[in-house]
DNA sequence: CCTTAATGTAGACATTGTCCACTATTGGCA
DNA sequence: TGCCAATAGTGGACAATGTCTACATTAAGG
């Protein structure tokens, strides 16, 4: 309790940081598009989720929803997600990603990947599954 | 590798959303002084650190270092830190927390670490303890 | 000395976050 | 059926952060 807990705060913002660091140095690879950080996320997180409507995407990557309709909005018009309505809720607007985006978010992955892979060289690859294994049960991550 | 990796990147960005939004809805206590969460990793940081130079600072916390200047100063408005001129070398500023500062840095561990507690119940003690010595050992951590 | 690197500061602008109001639909309930 | 609260999404306004460039000062080393 008490300091470890404050210690992980830190950590896991300095994990962020590099990443986004490190992403941007790799950035003229998937620059054309100009996806922010925000972007990326939302990309990333619809490959897992297939076409949520926007609220339950919003939930997910726990952003704002007015944020979130701008940057939907953004990515659209790169073409690379689509947004159609549901069939059986008028109110909800489903949110997919177009082949383009599929094609963006594979080159995008396989950055993360490396510099992840950069960032936790220090530890061995069946620690970094303990370490996914472990975020993934304590943010109930499905 | 490949998708482990991407998933683990969107896992500590919904981390790192939970704190923020726990510690908001807790901040009531300490929300007299009107601390960002910028200030707050900063103030958070500078409990481990002493009183570094304001390069040593915003390296470890990862910051542009004109936002730097901004943030420290808006501390130091409020009280939190003092900044004093280093003797041995008169391009740095050192940068301190004040004892009004740490009094409020006090406060806000409380804070953080109950937000924390609260994300990683799903997993027991020994698992978070694991969980940051592996991020610790990653990010070298000092 | 003179050049180069390191430390901070400042300005300008882009991106993101936050809050509030507003519309349109849904679903329940009298 | 008709009313009412809740939900999903949009839009506006403004605050906070991030990013990039330029600049002043001091250090360090030839």
């Amino acid at each position: 309790m008490t300091m470890q807990d404050t210690e992980l705060a830190l950590l896991v913002d300095r994990f962020m940081r590099q990443i986004h660091f490190g992403l941007q140095s790799k950035a003229p690879t998937f620059d054309t598009e100009k996806v922010g950080p925000g972007g990326g996320v939302i990309l990333l997180t619809l490959a897992d989720m297939g076409c949520p409507g926007l609220h339950e995407l919003t939930q997910r990557v726990a952003r704002d929803k007015s944020q979130m309709t701008r940057m939907i909005r953004s990515l659209e018009t790169k073409g690379l997600v689509a947004r159609k309505p549901s069939l059986v809720d008028a109110r909800v607007t489903l949110v997919c990603l177009t082949t383009e985006g599929e094609a963006f978010v594979k080159v995008l992955q396989q950055a993360v990947a490396e510099t992840i892979d950069d960032i936790l060289a220090p530890i061995s690859n069946a620690e970094k599954r303990t370490l996914g294994a472990l975020l993934a049960r304590a943010l109930h991550s499905g």
